[in-house]
DNA sequence: ATTATCTATAGATCTATAGATAATGC
DNA sequence: ATTATCTATAGATCTATAGATAATGC
């Protein structure tokens, strides 16, 4: 018959299950390395093992693949600010958290790649990713803003601390020391110099 | 005969010099909506107001043409910050002409969205416009470095201030807030938020 | 004579579909 | 019965070249 619905409706084979992690693998590199228009659903297909029209038995259209692998991307970070209870980190504890998720980022490019990619391209309103980068960037957004605000009222931060404005200025700065570190990654101590920022933030103001 | 080698040295005529900034044009739009291998000849060609076989007779490849793109966009910037003179503008002048830079940007989104995803699909060593944009961010670091610390010299910052680390934030947080901007313009005052990063770092230090 | 432009086309992609066969697991 | 996979292929691109014709400017 045709094609899988829903991933999450699905009864899959363990085959199949196993199938799929390879190929949104793959996707994830060559998303990365090309963006959405000139990746290749054969080089995916091969990479993951199987032919190009065995790929879309799993994934019906290239944007359904693209989606899959931002989505799958969005959940393993967004799970890393949410505490056993359910609630999720705030204050210095958040500012510790993206530290350590930007060390950890250091060692896969490929991850990095894809999102710095993926949302200039996404930029264009015609492109298949536009309404999740916008989503995505309101949803962290918010989440920051809230989080400093939380910092502020716990006496944790300066109370003169304009919450919106570090946000935007904490994003912007994450999203371009990522493009330098990525254009010549043996330059600068990505990690290093964004842990450098936030010691300055909480220093001046605390 | 075969096309034109180099434009420095061709003796133009003056139609053609009139087709090839329509060319430049139209590709500085289609490279920012779609990227590089998305983007396509023969719109560009459309665009311009002739033939596809027509554009590859001013640029003999579409490699050429990026090329052309980026460097005419670059020697535009860089013009801004030469005096009259010659010389180039340092510490606190050299700030204030980033800021109007950026001001000007927000007019032009097309050359924004061009820096910003040719720079993203620039990161893999293969891209035609990888060594572009190493050279690039190198000199943009050398001269805002210098700059900084002229600024340090001449008494218009403050003596701490750590050159090396204020220009890689510098120059992220610009890429970063283009990108937020691009995304969602209605949402930030570009400019403005750029100009409240640049009193708050000169205000603490000074 | 050189430059500008066109039509036609080669050769290489690319995504998605059709339809067949084999493996999986109730 | 459902899922996984394959080959073959339709139909739509894309860049670059060949070769012809028209316009430009010394």
């Amino acid at each position: 018959m045709g094609p899988v619905a829903d991933i999450r409706e699905r009864r899959g084979y363990a085959v199949g299950d196993a199938r799929r992690a390879r190929i949104l693998a793959a996707a994830t590199g060559e998303f990365a390395a090309h963006g959405y228009r000139a990746a290749s659903l054969s080089r995916i297909a091969e990479r993951a093992g199987l032919s190009q029209a065995g790929l879309l038995h799993h994934f019906r259209t290239k944007e359904t693949l693209l989606i899959a692998v931002l989505e799958l991307r969005d959940a393993q970070h967004a799970a890393r600010f949410v505490r056993p209870d359910g609630s999720t980190l705030a204050g210095r504890e958040m500012l510790e958290e993206l530290c350590s998720l930007i060390d950890r980022n250091a060692e896969t490019p490929d991850l990095v790649r894809l999102l710095a990619v993926m949302t200039a391209e996404a930029v264009a309103p015609g492109h298949p990713a536009h309404g999740w980068a916008l989503n995505r960037y309101r949803q962290l957004r918010q989440y920051t803003i809230e989080a400093l605000t939380t910092g502020v009222a716990n006496g944790e931060f300066d109370p003169g601390l304009d919450a919106e404005a570090q946000t935007d200025r904490l994003i912007a700065l994450i999203d371009g020391l990522q493009l330098q570190w990525l254009l010549d990654p043996s330059r600068m101590d990505l990690a290093g110099v964004f842990r450098g920022y936030v010691a300055d933030l909480l220093a001046v103001r605390g």
